[in-house]
DNA sequence: GTGAAAGCGCTAACAT
DNA sequence: ATGTTAGCGCTTTCAC
């Protein structure tokens, strides 16, 4: 059933079944009540590729996940972040186009992206330090939000980020408070930027304290668990360990824990851990976990908010670059124990 | 850069730079390669939207994610699935269209995407024993290809699927070599069509050596860590408890571990844990895995083979319909030790 | 071998 | 308040 069967059916022209279904002024209530009644009974749709061609707009969003080429792992955050995005477009009638590119041909597809004028708008994911992308869009004209953001940007750009900075100074602190002198930081690749800001956030509340870091307790690797094992196990063999992992995910922490425990150290006990989690979540309730503490963002929500100012800034693209900045939630599991006095 | 400008910029006519570009036969060589060196150079590519208006094909194909109106959850499962066939997509020149939707109106997303247009077909995730999109896809005259089986489907239908009974059926056998005879069945949700199949291969093998299924050791619940939790820790409770356990993926078994380890036995010597998983590659390698055996299937090659399958469907709608099931890989963790004797 | 014109299914400017 | 017509950007008959 396309519009034009529709409108032979019910003796309409396809304007005023177009209008009448479009919500134009200009077409009487009976008439309006007619049409919509038929398009229900047909079970009448137009046709999203004849509607965007000459509406001009795709009413769709691309997502691109960048695909390490070195080591083939799709982050689970895109996940999650991904549903609350859905969720928006759903609710607001617009498609997600989702492309998984390896990192080495993201402009490519940034260019086909726009060039083919699937979509409307895009979401950046995982960026840089000093992401390419960022020019790269602005250049296309594409309209797009980051999720992070790229701290090396000579343009301005929109983004939603979470609080990285201040979630790592927190859970510094919280470690000194419980007297930790020897911190150690388990983190993300430095390249990336939210893992930039979290180093800032450990070493400032370090700072705060009078305590200068030690790059030899302090590692950038990929969030693995094997990497965390790796780091941990040789801070830990250090003449002065450290009492305290602070980790930049689930994963690592669990090979930090493997380290801990092959050293016959007791969690919690000689050796606390807290970890940053966003998909805590997914495994099990916060208390339940028995190693760890989180730092928990609510992924999802991110989704739907960055959706949200993503359409907006479609809607406008000559607004504003509009920000928005979140604040992680410090959650705490039952053995990051003081230290033994 | 749209057709018209580069036809004019080359004196040609729109007609003869598309059918240079599509490498239709009866262009000159010279012509043809003019074309093609102009659109490289200015860059062109074809309006998405309005080559499939009047192709008839979107060249596009859709996924729905389903998520559970219960338990706010997205199957990470999914993620790797995507991320091939992704690929598959980005070689075909197809887009990949993602709608993440409750599952109480499941049934208007596919028929929204039918009569919309937007897709030339979809891939069906999480298929349930009786599932109803089966019948309602091929109404829609849709193709598509299932990710799973559908046990009760009265159509047939085109799907890839691990072939889930000889997982379950080698993984009970394996603990049964290792001399248990109490083994329990943590499954998922029987609900769903592969924990139906998981716990076939599980029945029958302890069939095959005379030993008859006991309810109270066997469960079905959501695969999270509390689920597996509280069924280990009553069946643990048991006057003749499970000496091994068979889960149905590594997030309850998580949960299994530690009612284990809460009642003071011993990993690998008192109690064996063999969990089937498909994303245990994210966590970690099998070896580092302090307490779990696999039998783990590669997700991201499923994902690549489904869209390959369907994509070939859509090339021939009319043609048999697809199957294609896969092997599951037997992978052995360090400490599913031997039953103590 | 090349071009003019119709058509894919819709919306929108312009009548009436 | 409704209809006629043009146009979105491409592919594809059909002429030449």
């Amino acid at each position: 059933m396309r519009l034009k069967d529709l409108s032979a059916a019910l003796g309409l022209s396809q304007t005023t079944v177009s209008r009448a279904l479009n919500g134009y002024p200009d077409v009487s209530e009976a008439t309006r009540r007619r049409v919509i009644e038929a398009a229900r009974r047909f079970d009448y749709r137009p046709d999203a590729r004849a509607r965007s061609l000459a509406l001009g707009a795709a009413r769709a969003i691309g997502h691109v996940i960048p695909l390490s080429t070195r080591h083939e792992m799709v982050n689970p955050v895109f996940a999650d972040f991904i549903a609350g995005a859905g969720e928006t477009y759903a609710r607001l009638g617009y498609d997600m186009v989702l492309t998984v590119v390896r990192d080495d041909d993201e402009a490519r597809v940034y260019r086909e992206l726009a060039s083919t004028r699937r979509v409307d708008g895009v979401i950046v994911h995982a960026p840089r330090v000093a992401d390419p992308r960022v020019r790269l869009l602005c250049d296309l004209k594409m309209p797009f939000v980051v999720h992070g953001r790229v701290s090396a940007a000579d343009e301005t750009y929109s983004w939603l980020d979470v609080n990285n900075r201040r979630a790592f100074f927190r859970a510094t602190d919280f470690l000194l408070d419980l007297g930790h002198r020897r911190i150690a930081l388990v983190n993300g690749l430095e390249i990336m930027d939210f893992a930039i800001r979290r180093r800032a956030g450990y070493e400032a509340a370090l700072a705060d304290r009078g305590i200068a870091p030690d790059p030899r307790i302090m590692s950038s690797e990929e969030m693995t668990e094997g990497a965390g094992y790796r780091a941990a196990r040789s801070m830990l063999a250090l003449p002065d360990p450290p009492t305290a992992f602070l980790v930049s995910s689930l994963i690592p922490a669990l090979g930090v824990r493997r380290a801990v425990e092959e050293r016959g150290l007791a969690m919690g006990r000689d050796v606390s851990i807290v970890c940053h989690d966003d998909e805590l979540g997914y495994f099990t309730t916060p208390d339940s976990v028995p190693v760890f503490t989180a730092t928990r963002s609510s992924v999802r929500e991110a989704g739907r908010l960055a959706a949200e100012m993503l359409l907006d800034l479609v809607a406008d693209p000559s607004g504003p670059p509009r920000h928005r900045l979140l604040e992680a939630e410090l959650v705490l599991g039952q053995s990051t124990g003081p230290l033994r006095s």
